[in-house]
DNA sequence: ACCTGTGGCGAAACAC
DNA sequence: GTGTTTCGCCAC
């Protein structure tokens, strides 16, 4: 990143808040050149307000009970709905919290709900996370802001140069030049290093319990600072002997590190010392910091009446607290790997828990020290070292495959116009709509309220007849031809539902729109229409996305010598995120710009062109084996029927259908969303099948994959009769395992992922009757997230905790079955029955003797 | 205050 | 007994 040019005089806006104290916008810059943090507050003289149509003089009339209303403006904006210039009262008020006060009085008010340092952002056209420079000009400084955006796309300017082919870029431009314009800046600006920090803390706690962060009722016993500039910090309380600083060799990880040691009588000074070293940095990760180690150094400070570096920010309840340092920018990276748009879009859904331990494991290789014992009766130094990886994995989640984690949260924030300490808290929902809401900002559109959405659309009764708790009807399954089929082609859709949202014009403002000769403008064969005069937002900006995103980064990302490779890879990736998001956020009646006939009419939309591709499919004469919502699966087909096609989907429907890959053997069984695909070099997909869900026992785990390793030697249908001798002999030792109780308790564990608190659910199954004994038990405390692991047994109960079961209380008949169940979804298709296994002839067996 | 969606399978409890 | 509901986990 060395390479690519940023002045020293530049500052990167790393997070914008609103200051209760000076009640103003406040801006927390990284500056560059002194690698310190720089708070600055809005100069400009913005003030929170919100819109009304009443007028102004009617406004000031009102009696407000104090000096709440500032002035009122008369304002112009476009109404996208109505599509009609409006005038409108912008009533400017005095504390944000001052435009409830307004909207609880006025009967209509617009853009009221918007939190005042986000409206901030869009008014002033901030790029949050974006490189800034002072400008030489201060005398236009009263009304704006003193600083400029950087324009860095030199680089990739000169590489369109290099490249001499701008074709698809320029296309790209052409149809998208606005929005091209705007988002370069965006797009092509570096991340420079960022001085940071990552810490955790260890407190004494109690037999019974977890410590609770609001009683902070134990001392604080350890705390640790991992930095980026090979300087790591632990905070050790020592309570007979004097406070003292050490730089000792220690083995963390296997290796050994220099680590400055503090050591504290008391644990004021800890905390002190602790507190001073966190200003000293501008960005500062933790591990969960909100719910534990920030919200327990909060309340033991106040508890002990010292000061603390903390703004803690929301309500409680049950999203919880946020606590923010005044001098950094902390982010919370529980937050952010937990938030299942990054768990999917950009780590493929890989980490099985949202454990600092699990998510370390799959993204490091590394898993936090296993201690023997309570952690606060550890010696010093094991202590030391427990807390300081946990502080290193930490920050090397953040840091680590070229700062990935980071690049991340920083490009997201700039793309969607969200702060950090914003983005990395909240959802994917929250950025698309920061976005949406910048864009329309920009654009001087008024920002309707979701109702307004409604009333002009009106309330469309979703196409068909719905399921219950379902809101619209979704994607098609295509009843699958039970079987062991030989050469099967699966064709699939690219990103279909974004393709639909792009291609056919969607947004809140183009969908059932009132123009008469829109009405003939149909989503294939539903009732819903579009715009034919103007161009969606929603489906103008994903649109952009989605070829920017496939035509110039993934491109450019796959060039290894190009400096901008890792920057790409990372802008490619954010991008994913989004547009996956989409349909989604469409489809969920908290979004504020969406409506229900936009989600309805892209999946209707999405069933029309799948059963298209397979009424064409088998007027080719070829049949369609199976699909799923965007998928088609089919026989052996000729490369020139694949072609047809391909070709046919591109002219007929206008979605790009491609060749995913070709099974050599896939066996479907007679259920939807199971099944096995062997591709021609030997590798396999499994699907759905129980044999691979999380919560199978790891031996049936084994023993299925054992099944699949054989199946991988299948290449044509002469070989099944082997196939299948082999596969009944592996089943049968299995099953004698069980029998003679030879599978370890470790083995049998079911484990389960709790989504609710144990007192929560509603019906007693094994595991929240499990959870309750452990509860009982070891008076630990069992909270949604965790993971019980339990076995069945013949106890009277029917389960047990692994830990607490013997071998002996197993019980075998259970286990039979769920043996039964994994095996039957491959071996009814290969002609075995599970009956054939324990020892009895089958009916096709019997009539052949 | 916060929150992407629907379709589908299997285990087990619950309702009758 | 059966049918329905609740729950977790997965496909897309």
């Amino acid at each position: 990143m060395a390479e690519l040019s940023v002045g020293s005089s530049s500052r990167l806006l790393l997070s914008v808040r609103y200051d209760a104290e000076s009640n103003k916008a406040q801006m927390l810059w990284y500056d560059l050149e002194s690698k310190t943090l720089v708070k600055e507050l809005d100069a400009t003289g913005h003030g929170p307000y919100c819109l009304t149509n009443v007028p102004p003089n009617e406004v000031l009339s009102k009696n407000w009970s104090s000096e709440i209303v500032v002035k009122c403006e008369e304002v112009t904006k476009w109404n996208l709905l109505e599509e009609k210039e409006v005038k409108l009262t912008k009533v400017i008020v005095d504390k944000p919290t001052d435009v409830i006060k307004v909207r609880n009085q006025l009967e209509n008010t617009w853009e009221s709900h918007i939190k005042y340092h986000h409206n901030w952002i869009y008014d002033l056209g901030i790029i949050p996370g974006g490189l800034y420079s002072k400008t030489e000009n201060t005398e236009e400084s009263q009304s704006t802001l003193r600083y400029r955006l950087i324009h860095d796309f030199r680089q990739m300017e000169a590489r369109l140069k290099e490249m001499q082919i701008p074709q698809v870029i320029q296309e790209i431009l052409e149809r998208y030049g606005d929005l091209m314009d705007n988002y370069r800046d965006v797009f092509n600006q570096p991340i420079p290093e960022i001085r940071c920090a990552a810490v955790d803390i260890e407190t004494k706690y109690d037999e019974m319990s977890f410590p609770s962060p609001q009683k902070a009722e134990y001392p604080v016993i350890a705390a640790a600072m991992a930095t980026n500039e090979g300087k790591d910090v632990v905070f050790l309380l020592r309570e007979q002997e004097g406070d003292e600083e050490v730089v000792k060799q220690l083995k963390v990880k296997g290796s050994l590190q220099e680590v400055i040691l503090r050591y504290f009588s008391r644990e004021e000074d800890l905390l002190k010392s602790l507190f001073k070293e966190l200003n000293e940095y501008p960005l500062i990760f933790t591990f969960n910091g909100d719910n534990f180690d920030f919200a327990y150094l909060y309340h033991r400070a106040k508890r002990l009446k010292i000061d603390h570096p903390f703004v803690v920010r929301g309500a409680g309840g049950r999203g919880g607290r946020e606590y923010l340092l005044s001098n950094a920018v902390h982010i919370d990276l529980y937050h952010f790997f937990s938030n299942p748009a990054i768990k999917t879009s950009a780590y493929g859904n890989a980490y099985p828990t949202n454990s600092l331990d699990d998510i370390a494991d799959t993204i490091l290789g590394e898993r936090k020290i296993q201690l023997e014992g309570r952690i606060d009766e550890q010696e010093l130094d094991a202590l030391a070292i427990y807390c300081l990886n946990d502080a290193q994995l930490t920050l090397q989640l953040a840091l680590a495959r070229d700062r990935t984690a980071l690049q991340l949260m920083i490009l997201l924030g700039r793309i969607c116009k969200t702060p950090l300490e914003d983005l990395n808290r909240s959802r994917v929902s929250s950025w698309i709509r920061n976005l949406l809401y910048f864009e329309h900002r920009r654009k001087n559109y008024l920002i309707p309220n979701q109702r307004d959405i409604y009333d002009v659309i009106g309330r469309v009764t979703p196409h068909q007849a719905m399921m219950k708790d379902k809101k619209f009807k979704g994607g098609f399954v295509v009843e699958p031809i039970p079987g062991v089929h030989f050469n099967v082609a699966v064709l699939d859709f690219a990103s279909l539902y974004p393709s639909i949202i792009s291609a056919k014009n969607l947004s809140y403002e183009t969908i059932l729109c009132r123009h008469p000769e829109c009405v003939n403008n149909v989503l294939g064969d539903t009732e819903y229409w579009t715009c034919t005069r103007r161009k969606g937002m929603l489906s103008n900006l994903l649109g952009f996305f989605r070829d920017v995103r496939v035509l110039w980064f993934k491109q450019q990302a796959k060039e290894k010598d190009n400096p901008l490779s890792s920057l790409y890879q990372s802008i490619e990736k954010s991008l994913k995120v989004l547009i996956n998001a989409t349909y989604g956020v469409m489809g969920s009646e908290f979004f504020p710009l969406s409506h229900i006939s936009i989600a309805d009419g892209t999946a209707a939309t999405g069933r029309w062109a799948i059963r298209q591709i397979i009424g064409k499919a088998e007027q080719l004469g070829v049949r369609v084996l199976y699909g799923d919502t965007d998928s088609v699966f089919l026989e052996s087909p000729t490369k020139d029927v694949i072609e047809t096609l391909i070709k046919w989907s591109t002219e007929h429907l206008g979605f790009d259908l491609e060749l995913e890959k070709i099974y050599r053997v896939c066996i479907l069984s007679r259920r939807k969303k199971n099944y096995l695909g062997i591709l021609e070099d030997g590798s396999y997909e499994i699907k759905g099948l129980l044999g691979k869900k999380r919560n199978t026992p790891p031996f049936i785990q084994r023993a299925f994959q054992e099944m699949v390793n054989i199946l991988t030697d299948l290449k044509d249908p002469t070989m099944l009769p082997d196939i299948r001798e082999r596969i009944k002999k592996l089943l049968k030792s299995y099953y004698n395992s069980v029998e003679k109780r030879r599978i370890p308790i470790e083995e049998l564990a079911i484990a389960v992922h709790l989504t609710k608190n144990p007192e929560d659910y509603e019906m007693e199954t094994p595991f929240v009757k499990v959870a309750k004994q452990l509860e009982e038990k070891f008076g630990r405390k069992i909270t949604r997230g965790m993971i019980i692991r339990y076995v069945r047994t013949n106890t009277p109960e029917g389960s047990m905790a692994v830990e607490l079961a013997k071998v002996e209380d197993i019980d075998v008949a259970t286990y039979k079955t769920y043996l039964d169940s994994t095996f039957e979804q491959i071996i009814d298709v290969l002609g075995i029955s599970t009956r054939e296994i324990h020892g009895q002839v089958n009916l096709m067996q019997f009539f052949q003797k």
